[in-house]
DNA sequence: TAAATTGTATTATTGATATAATACAATAAT
DNA sequence: ATTATTGTATTATATCAATAATACAATTTA
């Protein structure tokens, strides 16, 4: 699975946003098992030190939990997923409305924009 | 005039995008002079070095240009700051849509998100 | 003319981030 | 029982970003 990770902004931030992402949306599944620190470092790419900084911050949230020797495993609260999945879409819209809105772009303006987009 | 400075993200990047914000919005009118780079590091509360530092930036965009002992001047080219503002927009517009997209909203959704949206 | 203001440059220091290279104890796998 | 794998911790190095503290030449202002 592809991990785009630019240099605009701290590494790690970026795989805890990843990270987060796959698991809102659903391409991590609720309960199992994720790949461990040294082989998801490998696959995108940066240094263990890093996934593991982000994968720390992934447990803060409580949307994985790590076990010592066994590994690292998505949350089964599917509710929490839920919510913060409607909470992340929400916090995007905000944010995304104000800078627009900052543009001076109208309302009737941005959907039209929105409309000739691909989904 | 609120300048909102977070820790996120390096203080220059963030004055290049208010200022360019302010530029294209027309907060700053075209061909005026603007503050001086110590009295626009005092209104941002941030270090002289980090304003002139983003002020360089936005000379190379071309949307001020700088005189020795004058100061800074908001480009003239009403074309190039309303092209600019276009292209900021459907910049944006992408961005928003690719993130939403990938949470796996739907495009319906996401249009009844914005229409809640204040404007 | 004298003083203040301008953009710009320089040097130094601090903190955050990223990577590298190991190391270890506990458990899982063989 | 032995080996491999796991999360986790440590130490070191390098780079970028931010601030601080000056400095200077040119020009504008008083």
């Amino acid at each position: 699975m592809a991990w785009e990770i630019k240099n605009d902004r701290p590494v790690y931030i970026q795989l805890v946003e990843e990270l987060e992402l796959r698991i809102l949306n659903g391409t991590y599944t609720s309960g199992t098992k994720l790949l461990s620190v040294r082989d998801l470092a490998s696959e995108a790419q940066v240094n263990p030190n890093t996934m593991q900084k982000a994968l720390s911050e992934l447990e803060k949230k409580g949307l994985i939990s790590s076990r010592r020797t066994s590994g690292n495993y998505i949350t089964d609260d599917e509710k929490l997923i839920s919510d913060l999945r409607t909470e992340l879409a929400s916090f995007e819209v905000g944010e995304f409305c104000g800078k627009i809105k900052k543009l001076g772009i109208t309302k009737e303006e941005t959907i039209e924009l929105i409309n000739r987009e691909e989904f």
